[in-house]
DNA sequence: TTTTTTTACGACACACGTAACAATG
DNA sequence: CATTGTTACGTGTGTCGTAAAAAAA
């Protein structure tokens, strides 16, 4: 599992869509389905039902949902401290 | 910062070497050394000190590895929850 | 010389953006 | 038609293992 894939999982579950999704990530809407895609195939469940107009976490998603915020929050915490100030 | 990246340097600190860390993750000295490479030129601070039969972790390292520790044990505990049982 | 880390290399897979397609209303 | 998601493709980058080099004792 791959934080880049938890972030694009992240944005399409709060935007609920994909093309939103990438218009937050900045990047495109293929990039974002295909790490989803990816991610279920990892994971071995759906984590969204795609509905027209309507993305909805399935409750494989909204279980990982709650992980990835925190593996995220961890990570860029992590990041902020260790880095050293730009310059 | 990746996932795997950290699991390598997981390795790395608990085995206090490369050598040795390649063999407890299953792969090779060099991708090893590639992998600790990358995370620190990402946080801009070095890591480990290499010193002969002794690597140990920098002032950085020691913080890292509170916060490496923390993501893979979150990453690990949701793939173990939202896998399906392998039939 | 033995052990360890780094670097160079080739093969393969992945990620990105573009663009076309499919589907829904 | 307008919007959204999926699929296909080309290019660049990354990752892996093999192998050679460098460093330390």
């Amino acid at each position: 599992m791959d934080v880049n894939d938890l972030r694009h999982f992240i944005a399409v579950y709060e935007a609920k869509g994909f093309s939103r999704a990438s218009r937050v990530i900045g990047t495109v809407q293929s990039n974002v389905s295909g790490r989803i895609r990816i991610l279920e195939r990892y994971l071995g469940v759906p984590l969204f039902e795609r509905r027209y107009r309507a993305v909805v976490p399935t409750q494989s998603g909204e279980r990982l949902y709650g992980y990835a915020k925190q593996v995220v929050a961890v990570i860029d915490e992590a990041a902020r401290e260790i880095k050293p100030p730009p310059q």
